[in-house]
DNA sequence: TTCTAAATACGAAAGCTTTCGTTGACAGGA
DNA sequence: TCCTGTCAACGAAAGCTTTCGTATTTAGAA
């Protein structure tokens, strides 16, 4: 038995295979190994991989005669949940903390900063108004 | 042996207790108890204090008998600490998805978006310029 | 001083995460 | 067919986090 859990959230290891699934695209378990920084075994990989397709958050479709996985949890939910627990715990809701956190953690080129600027116009503009 | 260990990262349970202690500035073994959603027994609380004094992320004073714990490690390292991870892990490095995720997440006010912009602002000016 | 209530200290158990050894399946080449 | 290398499945062990039971300390009251 297995699936279709909510998405939750993803402990340590759990997040370093997904940061290789999103950028990839998708990837057997050999490839994510390699990707991987950290130099773990292969069946932990698979085990991992296993873990994560058990609680919803990655498929497998067959590819000759190996697996190859595809991230089912987008990272804006990922990051949305992620973000969401930082949030609360250490800024107490503070966008404004978290932004200056984020901004003093390392330094933003211009065109980042512009892109953000649209961002929050974005923001503004889509919340219709209000007293 | 004990003390003055890098800040690193928190556990769960151990966010949970610097959380409280960030919001309230201080607090006794009861008063972070009391003050946690989770209902977690007193030694447990205790226990954790503990752990976080020995990794140098709180410190206590003696106060009548029982000691009253103070947070050492700031919101904004911690904080700089747990976006990064997630700003890495997640985003691979691009704020603005890291942005959109936290606007996405819950509406922001005015207000809120106002100071961001500052806060966007001041991180622009303050890197010298650039082409 | 002795008793009591409230705290801290200690240590072990329970639970989750991470790791990998071993087994068995499968595919391709000799 | 029989080997060989690649792969997934399974299960158990190691490691960290969290929990709390029990023992000890402490401060104040009687």
């Amino acid at each position: 038995m297995s699936s279709s859990h909510p998405p939750r959230e993803f402990s340590g290891r759990e997040l370093d295979i997904m940061s290789v699934l999103w950028e990839k695209g998708s990837g057997t378990v050999a490839e994510v190994r390699d990707a991987l920084d950290a130099d773990v075994g292969y069946t932990t990989v698979l085990k991992l991989l296993q873990i994560l397709e058990d609680k919803g958050a990655v498929r497998h479709t067959k590819e000759g005669r190996a697996y190859r996985y595809i991230p089912v949890v987008e990272q804006g939910q990922a990051g949305g949940h992620a973000v969401g627990r930082v949030f609360n715990k250490i800024f107490h809701g503070s966008a404004e903390l978290l932004l200056a956190a984020l901004v003093d953690q390392r330094p933003l080129s211009q065109e980042e900063i512009q892109r953000m600027r649209k961002i929050l116009d974005e923001a503004e503009g889509s919340r219709g108004g209000e007293s």
